[in-house]
RNA sequence: GGGCCCGUAGCUUAGACAGGCUAGAGCACCCGGCUGAUAACCGGGAGGUCGCCGGUUCGAAUCCGGCCGGGCCCA
């Protein structure tokens, strides 16, 4: 530690600009991860960005309550380790390239040849790279990113093979369909983003059919579909078990009854009769006749069930909880290939899963009346074959929203394709034991959106039709009749088998790989998938170490996992959340992370969501050139919780930052500047004795309040409220009650060896900033490092500890006691205000009266609080009146309650009242006193008798003396003389002149400690000379008093003075100042 | 279409779980004051159908239901 330098001015750009430097030149970020951890490691895993697009203004929101926390635990006495990671595979990069290729299908990619597209993909995600450093840098997020792990390098690609090997060993890896939206001119399933880019409105014809039922084909039960292309694919139909339905009959319909929900009747044309009523329940089990008969399925073959019980291979109605009534007849079709419900259901049931559609989108060729037909085309020949055969009961245009290729406009089909699957759904109570350990914040996700998606988790699409991802690591044989197949688990692995590796683990190279089949002998290939994306970020927890192939990985796992924090913005709740989670599960039966903070989304200043296509887009660089990266960190972690939505305002950015940082570093200056003056050295003077004031007493009870306070809130992640309270109490309680409190004490021109008062302002004030840094350290890296080290320290705030806790330093007592205090201030001020008293002008006395302020101890504690109260108002000193409750220069009057005092004292009324209205003081006194404590007191009536007056039937009005305002706080009466003698009004003006010359010297841009010489031309400039000592030594200026009138404007001002011409007390003064 | 979160002054928000003061603060605005640390601060003013409707209750910003708007996720 070392002397304090004079204050540098508030400068952000370069302060950030030097610490950053001075970051780079002594490793301290690599210092801070390599430092003496006493309380061991904690554990931080990055979500990996992708480098194709530029960072924007919510990727500096993450990584602020990314970096935040760890710099936080790094302080408290972790070892916080952060690598880097890229997350580079995927279909968003894929969709870049084709863009830049100008390519539009997977035809197209196929032609141009997927090794050279995939090596587009590759050079693609890095492309912003450089930028994403700068980013980093610029915004003091703390992560390594020269060693990164990196989803496309083989290592990591190798790590991913091992796991999906384990998932298979453990039986949970299978082939089955998936139901997708599907091109069938593009010839691809599109991913859910795209989709959502496609849906219109479109009217399309609907049909309501009659299926008969075979044991009544007087019977038949109405469904109705929006898709007449699916009918001939229907296996079923499912109600749902416990809504009520109804059997009609209608006079267009003779001998038909009909069957359909109760709710749904409207549905029906021309007048009904409802013959019976029953249950979902009792319809289930009854079996129909199919109303197509392509299917090759014998229908009258049945099946075992496994209860033992057989049912018919297909055509009959089941139950569902799908089923809902509020459209349709309460009765839905089911065609297992073309929906997604309609698959779970035929799963769940062993329906026949059976394609009438090729992959074409038009009918098989077993489906002889349609086939070849393009499904949208043959709807209106379905209908007419229907309607001819009596199965139509009608049809009518339906208008919905519904999706469409956003590539080719073409109409999507739900159908179901190949797809290799995790089999999640065996462990879903696993995985919901496990989420229930994890820590979330917010805490509503872990039962809410996160748990009802494990409530209702299902098997895990793995694979995808695509190109640039981690390939699926599966063989299978080519024999058809074999269909054996094996999953790869490492490089090694795979040249046992093949004897050779390709040259990187991604395709084509990978697809190129054959060896003969174990059982068969025929040549085994791989799979044509890539898998998931998610799949890959989901596996960094060990994928990042190279696992398990890597020499030492096993270790670095053993100590990296489970992991004590992630945080991300909340649409990865479904994302990256749930994919360490399943994986973690899936291959080490554990939870993946601890604590898990999902952060809100950023909006733009009106609440919308900000996208490039609304033009909303704020750039991060934007601020951090103008305002700097604390200043844009503080604006967003202040605003409101971290889980919550937040509205960016530019606009508001800058006020609100500096309102903060600006206020802070002023703090410090104002110790900075005096102790330069004074040569206060933290390493000599901290420890010295001194005499803590009442008021360093009651700073320090609030900064340990703070400590304690901050300290909850960040482990809470309430990183609001933590930023909260730190401007609370830099704004208000330090910068505005102990610093404006303190002026005086630092201004004093004794030596710190023999003012010990001033050296305990400056020990207070030095330490408490010193906390104070170390507090807003996470929050504003920069400000607090460049602030730490001009408070003497010769190294990084980031090394240093957290601020322990001492309790001894509480006082609530004394918080509260000042509370009043300044309570009190205000209603000073508020009366100075109203009787036009400005706060320079010094009043001569002043009175307190109140129980409470009498109680207060030690009586020593009591006058300092009151001299603080009497400097703040300018009041040469206050009295205290012995009384609890009435003050000396206020008049109380008795007011009887005439509806209560008539009864009480009837013919003596009036008496009561007159003596009531002349009381005398000390009659007065009693009677406050029995409104107070409730009783009564003893009145002398004009004719000399008593009588008891119970508090019941009179009011105590207060009101000022003549000369005094007043005013009553919280039970303590503040009054103030304001009558000014002739002393007090001179020594008003002189503070007006001092005022103005202190204006002159700041416009002189003197030093604080220069001396200057001043002329004061005034008409009552006599009348100054008894001032004069204090006004030259407030002003540190030399003055000469001349009485008179100054000379009429206009007069140039005569060098070496500057003149400063206005009027005090309306009366006209000249001022002039110049350097000595 | 479904689930979850959110809606308080022009803006940012406290209060909501445990219903009860005149719904409290900050920014911005207007008037006045203070200021040799301060873009600070102090006093006063103006600004609110607590998204809307209904219910429960002596009493609702708060609890319940419905609707509207925003966001996220899933269709």
């Amino acid at each position: 530690m070392a002397r304090l330098a004079p204050p540098p001015p508030h400068d952000p750009q370069r302060i950030e600009a030097a610490v950053a430097q001075r970051w780079r030149q002594d490793g301290t970020f690599e210092a801070s991860v390599s430092k003496v951890a006493p309380r061991g490691s904690y554990i931080f895993l990055e979500g990996p960005p992708t480098a194709n697009g530029t960072p924007g203004i919510h990727h500096v929101l993450a990584r602020t309550f990314k970096d935040l926390h760890c710099r936080l635990k790094t302080m408290q006495g972790y070892r916080v380790e952060r690598k880097g990671g890229w997350d580079t595979h995927g279909l968003p990069v894929e969709i870049t390239v084709e863009k830049k290729l100008g390519l539009t299908n997977k035809q197209q990619i196929e032609q141009y040849g997927i090794a050279p597209f995939n090596a587009a993909c590759r050079e693609s995600v890095f492309e912003y790279e450089k930028q994403w450093r700068a980013l980093t840098q610029r915004m003091a997020y703390w992560v390594d990113m020269d060693h990164p792990y990196v989803t496309l390098e083989d290592p990591y690609i190798e790590s991913v093979w091992w796991s999906l090997k384990k998932v298979a060993d453990d039986g949970r890896l299978y082939k089955g369909h998936k139901v997708l939206p599907y091109c069938a001119r593009c010839g691809t399933a599109l991913s859910s983003h795209e989709v959502a880019q496609g849906y219109e409105e479109v009217t399309e014809p609907s049909v309501v059919v009659k299926l008969r039922l075979i044991d009544d084909p007087s019977t038949s039960i109405l469904s109705w579909t929006t898709t007449p292309w699916t009918l001939p694919g229907n296996v079923a139909l499912a109600v749902g078990a416990t809504l009520p339905y109804v059997k009609v009959r209608q006079p267009a319909h003779p001998g038909e009854t009909l069957i359909l929900a109760e709710a749904l009747l409207g549905i029906l044309r021309g007048p009904y009769e409802v013959v019976d009523r029953l249950t979902g329940n009792q319809l289930v089990g009854l079996r129909y006749e199919r109303l197509f008969p392509y299917l090759p399925v014998d229908p009258t073959q049945s099946v075992a069930q496994p209860d033992g019980t057989r049912r018919p291979v297909a055509w009959f109605v089941t139950a569902a909880d799908f089923v809902t009534t509020t459209e349709g007849t309460g009765v839905v079709h089911t065609a297992v290939m073309y929906g997604e419900d309609d698959y779970q259901l035929g799963s769940a049931l062993g329906l026949p899963r059976i394609h009438t559609v090729g992959e074409d989108g038009r009918f098989l060729p077993f489906v002889t009346a349609f086939a070849g037909q393009w499904v949208k085309d043959a709807e209106p020949a379905i209908i007419a074959d229907l309607s001819a055969r009596g199965l139509l009961y009608r049809s009518f245009d339906y208008t919905h929203s519904y999706p469409f290729c956003w590539r080719c406009d073409t109409l999507l089909l739900y159908y179901a394709r190949d797809s290799w699957f995790i089999g999640m759904s065996q462990l879903r109570e696993r995985m919901i034991a496990c989420n229930g350990e994890v820590q979330w914040f917010p805490p509503h996700l872990q039962e809410g959106r996160f748990g009802d998606f494990l409530t209702n988790l299902k098997d895990w699409a793995l694979s995808r039709e695509r190109y640039w991802g981690t390939p699926l690591p599966v063989w299978r044989c080519s024999e058809k009749n074999c269909g054996k197949y094996v999953v790869i688990g490492s490089r090694a692995e795979l040249q046992q088998r093949s004897g050779t590796l390709p040259a990187e683990l991604h395709r084509p190279m990978v697809d190129a790989i054959t060896f003969p089949c174990e059982r068969c002998g025929s040549t085994m290939v791989r799979e044509p998938y890539v898998i998931d994306v998610w799949y890959d970020s989901g596996a960094a927890f060990f994928a990042q170490w190279h696992y398990p192939a890597a020499p030492g990985s096993k270790e670095q796992l053993a100590q990296h996992f489970p992991i004590d924090y992630i945080c991300e913005a909340v649409d990865q709740t479904r994302g990256w959340f749930y994919t360490l989670l399943a994986i973690a599960v899936l291959t080490q039966d554990s939870l993946c992370y601890r604590r898990v903070l999902s952060l809100g989304h950023l909006l733009d200043a009106q609440g919308k969501k900000m996208s490039k296509s609304r033009g909303n887009v704020v750039d991060p660089w934007t601020h951090l050139d103008r305002e700097g990266a604390d200043a844009l960190r503080w604006y967003l972690i202040s605003g409101n919780a971290p889980w919550e939505p937040m509205r960016f305002d530019s606009a508001a950015l800058g006020p609100t930052a500096h309102r903060f940082l600006g206020t802070l570093w002023n703090c410090y200056s104002f110790l900075a500047r005096y102790a330069a003056l004074d040569g206060y050295d933290p390493e000599i003077h901290s420890s010295s004795p001194s005499e803590p004031s009442v008021l360093d007493q009651w700073l320090r009870s609030r900064a340990t309040a703070l400590i304690s306070e901050v300290t909850e809130h960040l482990q809470t992640m309430e990183v609001h409220r933590a930023a909260r309270a730190l401007e609370g109490f830099v704004v208000d309680d330090l910068s505005n009650w102990y610093v404006r409190r303190s002026r005086d004490r630092f201004w004093g021109e004794e030596p710190l060896e023999k003012d010990a008062d001033k050296l305990a302002a400056y020990q207070t004030l030095h330490k408490t900033l010193d906390d104070l840094v170390r507090l807003c350290a996470p929050l504003i890296p920069f400000h607090a490092d460049e602030l730490y080290r001009l408070l003497g320290h010769p190294t990084s705030v980031h090394l240093a500890d957290w601020p322990t806790l001492d309790e001894a330093a509480r006082d609530p007592t004394l918080e509260e006691q000042m509370g009043l205090v300044r309570r009190l201030c205000e209603a000073g001020h508020r009366l100075r205000d109203r009787a036009q008293l400005p706060n320079r002008q010094p009043l001569g006395a002043g009175e307190l009266t109140g129980k409470v302020l009498r109680e207060w101890r030690p009586e020593e504690r009591r006058r300092a609080l009151e001299r603080l109260l009497a400097a703040e108002l300018n009041v040469s000193a206050f009295g205290m009146m012995v009384s609890d409750t009435l003050s000396a220069h206020e008049v109380y009057r008795l007011e009887p309650e005439k509806a209560a005092i008539g009864p009480a004292f009837r013919r003596d009324a009036p008496a009561v009242i007159a003596a009531l209205r002349s009381a005398p003081r000390t009659t007065v006194d009693a009677a406050v006193d029995a409104k107070t404590n409730g009783g009564s007191f003893r009145l002398a009536l004009p004719d000399g008798r008593l009588v008891d007056v119970p508090a019941s039937v009179y009011v105590v009005t207060r009101a000022p003396a003549e000369g005094y305002v007043s005013e009553t706080v919280e039970g303590v009466t503040l009054v103030l003389d304001t009558r000014l003698d002739e002393r007090l009004l001179i020594e008003g003006r002189a503070r007006q002149v001092v005022r103005r010359l202190q204006s002159l010297r700041k416009q002189l841009d003197l030093p604080i400690d220069a001396q200057a010489a001043a002329q004061v031309v005034a008409p009552f400039a006599a009348s100054l000379h008894e001032r004069k000592a204090d006004m030259e030594r407030w002003s540190k200026t030399t003055i000469e008093l001349q009485q008179g009138e100054p000379p009429s404007g206009g007069a140039a001002t005569e060098v070496p003075w500057t003149d400063l011409r206005d009027e005090i007390d309306d009366q006209q003064v000249l001022l002039r100042l110049r350097r000595i």
